[in-house]
DNA sequence: GACACAATGTGAAATAATTCACAAATATGA
DNA sequence: TCATATTTGTGAATTATTTCACATTGTGTC
């Protein structure tokens, strides 16, 4: 069912849910693939053609149901049921991650935070308990987490990364400005700030 | 010259940027395009069509000179000139971006914070003076600030986003879930933090 | 200098993503 | 019930991006 799907129509579908979800409650019913492209500032055949990988998930001449339609996105996306996540890296933007409220809305939950210096584990930061990084096969098979958010600095990020796989990480998203070699069985997905803040300036007033 | 050029391809410029500012340190002379695509796992056509943007950066049977290409690329990017920006909204995400250093390294200068509660402004936040968010207007005119980075909460985003509109920015690094709407005179540009753990969460293992 | 090898630059081809456009289904109102 | 409106779902067309493939240029060796 998720195969061939563009990346571009999962993201989208992620601010569909977010739009349902504020329109369920202020009380719509329903909505046109139209209404919801105009929130958006896309196309409506786009709307339409993304929703149109799962399914026929709307009704001709009234559209689509928001309740049943936020739900399903829920159910496609995973939104439905929890999935466990680690943060390893707390210095300041892994500690700010660790308060983001932005996860758990989506069906994430923080199950442990690692870092590598003694005088941050044993203590509580943002309220989770900081484990040492090197005992993190441990906890992360006693918990189930198959995610990891990384936020160590550029210098570890290769070692800490391998660290990860070994341990049985299956997914990362690398918030480091290091291109992580792994194996291919180990999805990454890079989140690049400075690279953001310089593509937004390449194109500013353009 | 900036006409038409994919946004992908400014965000490769900087990943070789990285690559050619670090293999510079190793004393590397020339560099072809297929060992630079060979390092991001890209195709070497892919590097030659990106540079091929910006004119006949190399040279047939040596490739790239490492010290030229890496500062002809500085200076399509504007890493060789200082830009200055502001960021507006002191909370975990704000503090840490705050403290970021990937910034500086490409030519960004944090000026000044922002927030709209009286307990911070008037303090340093990581060595950064916060100012009300309401002075907005005359700090960016004095300091020539033209990009904002958004970390305020969501509820807060659009009115936010208006006064630095209002204000004279011209381009947004959006942190919040928020649609901004603004006029199209204004680039904006969303890092989405929850939607790419989604992403990532969806494709994994895939 | 001549020959073999290396590597670029770039049209053309292939692939991917978006948008169009319209038949089909549903809704509405007289 | 019938005519008209709406709105989906989806092939086809378009547009954007990537990859191919090769002529051309430069390098190195004998």
């Amino acid at each position: 069912m998720r195969k061939g799907i563009p990346e571009k129509t999962v993201q989208r579908l992620l601010l569909y849910y977010r739009y349902l979800f504020f329109l369920l409650q202020q009380g719509a019913k329903n909505i046109s693939s139209k209404s919801l492209a105009d929130l958006l500032e896309i196309k409506d055949s786009q709307v339409r053609k993304d929703l149109s990988y799962f399914g026929q998930l709307g009704k001709r001449g009234s559209g689509y149901d928001v309740l049943a339609l936020r739900d399903k996105i829920a159910n496609i996306l995973g939104i439905d049921k929890e999935t466990n996540v680690c943060i390893v890296g707390m210095g300041n933007l892994g500690s700010a991650l660790a308060a983001y409220k932005g996860f758990l809305a989506l069906g994430f939950r923080i199950i442990a935070v690692f870092d590598n210096s003694k005088q941050k584990f044993g203590h509580k930061i943002k309220g989770y308990q900081c484990y040492d990084i090197n005992q993190i096969s441990k906890i992360i098979e006693e918990n189930d987490i198959k995610i990891a958010i990384l936020t160590v600095p550029a210098e570890a990020a290769q070692e800490t990364a391998i660290k990860l796989e070994k341990a049985g990480i299956k997914a990362i998203l690398n918030f480091t400005p290091v291109k992580l070699s792994l194996s291919k069985r180990t999805k990454i997905s890079n989140v690049d700030l400075a690279l953001e803040l310089k593509t937004l300036s390449f194109f500013m007033g353009k």
